[in-house]
RNA sequence: CGGGACGUAGCUCAGCCCGGUAGAGCACUUGGUUUGGGACCAAGACGUCGCAGGUUCGAAUCCUGUCGUCCCGACCA
């Protein structure tokens, strides 16, 4: 390919609405162009970087037993109804209506549609395990979409569903999953690492999300550095705080006392109250599946909402407003207890910490005053005690006893045991060996193609541009001219060298731009081809072209063995990546 | 959906407070000189100042509404 005849409208600034590197590089680079917030068209660069990856996706896909088939986008919303989620997913679907007024609905993920196809045609267990997957574009009404290709309204996806006749049985998928998507990352040259995930309003009970440490992720991770835990902060669980709760009772009943102003923990544990947040209860009261809860943390502990949800089964959970806490408590925020005046319908989520804790102060429920002397488990009434609060910093892992720390990241894959949920609701069942009918097991597994796209953009960039990993690369080597008038030296060695290499099976893109060297050097490297060679007459009198490895050194090879030599670092980058899969 | 910022040439931005003929750099076109790290000179083309309404003799500038974009938060099967 030569690049006069590609397009790869490269940017000297940043544009104004980029605000992280990946997301500006992605512009600069010439990949894409956004259509509007969330919505962007690929151009040849960013595309063909696309295809690779997809490449990859499938290869790994098929090697661990993937069928690939191809499900509708637009799908009727009866199949959404049916499973649950045309309410509980309500948020991020996009509903179209026909001429007739029939409503459809443009899928953001397809486990309706592929349950409903296994429903109908996997019917014995002889037909089983089946793993399913597609690379498909998914649309969801993101409520902020951001940082380009991360999170957008319109984005291609791997899917996988499979389907197994038992619960042991869905397990080896899920391994067989957990670990293509191990050699699928590495093969990108992409830093991922698995770990523990929550499993929101699925339920369920096994969950892993693949996630690539950076800065500018959407993602907290908790893990250890001896490799032994890892997980998702609104999953995470350490061995509690590492400041211990009073447990020593006064003996004394709660005694009221006037606390005027004071609305915050921070206030109360000032002066003259001198009341440290560890030795007081936080009291939030939320709206819980339209039920107004209270959770009671200890005052120096947050709530973490995805075990809220997860612990009470609930599927939407919210704070409750200042109005609603008036109405069933009659203080307002700030003042706020589980002591006393607590309606008896009103279910008490407590963190397991206060299970033990004496000699507490919190909100008497009553405007400017709080008790003390309240022993938790004595005197209020608790409805379930449950791991509530947000792991921090520094807290001892469950696993190695070492402190744990936290680390941004994007979620590039995650790989999800389902259960019988989906199969149960929309009829896939089969006749196993002894006769009787059963549910199939389901797992389901995604890849964001377009997010995993960007994040080795994110992974990969100096001052100068993107540098891609050889296997994702849009073309792997980018034959620089210096001089293109076509009978001379430079133009007709490239030629020859761009005929070779692709004949060899290499990815050239010939830069045959009528531009000053300067201008080619920085779009190339802006551009982040792998690998440069710069065909010049200052070389090519020594009989010489220059290979320039984007995160290398030049390095100067006769004309007579360049091809042999581009053709070696090639391959030798693309083994060295795929000998990292090996695992 | 709450909070904030911003919409002026393809891109980056100035002008707005203090109303009076639309600006710069880059990119683009033509000609010339250059040619191993984002060249130089000259000439040129490119704008309903997001949109609608209002105030005013006069609005890019002030006011109101609206649409869009970005950031923070909320949300995220």
């Amino acid at each position: 390919m030569r690049w006069s005849q590609s397009f790869i409208p490269t940017l000297k600034e940043t544009p104004s609405d980029a605000e992280i590197i990946s997301h500006q590089l992605l512009l600069r680079a010439g990949l894409v162009r956004k259509l509007s917030g969330g919505l962007y068209t690929f151009l040849p660069m960013g595309l063909r970087a696309l295809r690779k990856i997809e490449r990859i996706i499938r290869e790994e896909m098929d090697r661990a037993g993937g069928i690939e088939v191809h499900m509708p986008a637009l799908q009727p919303s009866d199949i959404w109804q049916q499973s649950g989620r045309y309410e509980t997913a309500a948020d991020v679907l996009y509903k179209v209506r026909d001429r007739s007024r029939k409503e459809w609905v443009l899928g953001p993920t397809h486990e309706e549609v592929i349950t409903t196809l296994a429903a109908n045609e996997l019917n014995s267990y002889r037909q089983l395990p089946k793993n399913f997957y597609q690379i498909q574009t998914k649309f969801r009404d993101e409520v902020r979409p951001r940082f380009g290709l991360m999170r957008a309204k319109e984005f291609l996806m791997k899917d996988a569903y499979s389907f197994d006749a038992s619960d042991d049985g869905a397990m080896a998928s899920y391994r067989r999953m957990y670990d293509a998507y191990t050699r699928i990352f590495a093969r990108c040259g992409l830093k991922a690492f698995p770990v523990e995930a929550d499993t929101g309003v699925i339920g369920g009970n096994y969950s892993h999300e693949f996630m690539v440490p950076a800065e500018t992720g959407e993602n907290d991770v908790v893990y250890c550095e001896s490799g032994q835990y890892a997980a998702n902060i609104e999953k995470a669980v350490s061995r509690g705080s590492a400041v211990p709760t009073p447990s020593v009772s006064s003996g004394e009943a709660p005694e009221k006392f006037p606390t005027p102003g004071v609305v915050t923990i921070d206030a109360l544990a000032a002066a003259p109250y001198l009341v440290p947040a560890q030795h007081q209860i936080k009291t939030l009261v939320y709206v819980v599946d339209s039920q107004l809860v209270l959770i009671l943390l200890r005052g120096d502990d947050q709530l973490n909402e995805a075990k809220l949800m997860a612990r009470t089964g609930a599927v939407h959970a919210r704070p409750a407003t200042a109005d609603e806490i008036v109405a069933t408590l009659g203080a307002r925020p700030g003042s706020l207890g589980a002591v006393q005046q607590v309606p008896a319908t009103v279910k008490v989520y407590a963190d397991v910490t206060l299970r033990d804790a004496r000699g507490m102060t919190t909100g008497a429920n009553e405007d400017g005053f709080h008790l003390r002397h309240v022993d938790a488990a004595r005197d209020i009434r608790v409805t379930q005690w449950e791991d509530l609060r947000t792991v921090k910093v520094g807290e001892l892992c469950v696993a190695s006893g070492q402190p744990l720390k936290i680390r941004r990241a994007i979620e590039v894959g995650h790989v999800f045991k389902l259960g019988t949920k989906y199969s149960v609701k929309l009829g896939s069942t089969f006749l196993a060996e002894d006769g009787s009918r059963q549910p199939t097991v389901m797992g389901c597994y995604g890849i964001g193609v377009t997010r995993t796209l960007q994040a080795v953009i994110e992974q990969c960039n100096d001052k100068d541009g993107i540098y891609w990993p050889m296997s994702v690369a849009p073309y792997q080597v980018c034959l620089t001219v210096l001089d293109i008038a076509p009978a001379g030296r430079p133009m007709q060695t490239a030629e020859k060298l761009l005929a070779e290499l692709t004949a060899a099976g290499i990815e050239v893109l010939l830069d045959d731009r009528d531009d000053r060297p300067g201008v080619k050097f920085k779009d190339s490297e802006l551009v982040g081809f792998p690998l440069r060679v710069n065909v010049g007459e200052k070389g090519l009198v020594k009989g010489e072209v220059e290979l320039k490895p984007r995160k290398g050194v030049v390095r100067f090879v006769k004309v007579e063995d360049a091809v042999r030599e581009i053709v070696a670092h090639v391959q030798g980058e693309l083994a060295a990546l795929n000998a990292d899969k090996a695992s």
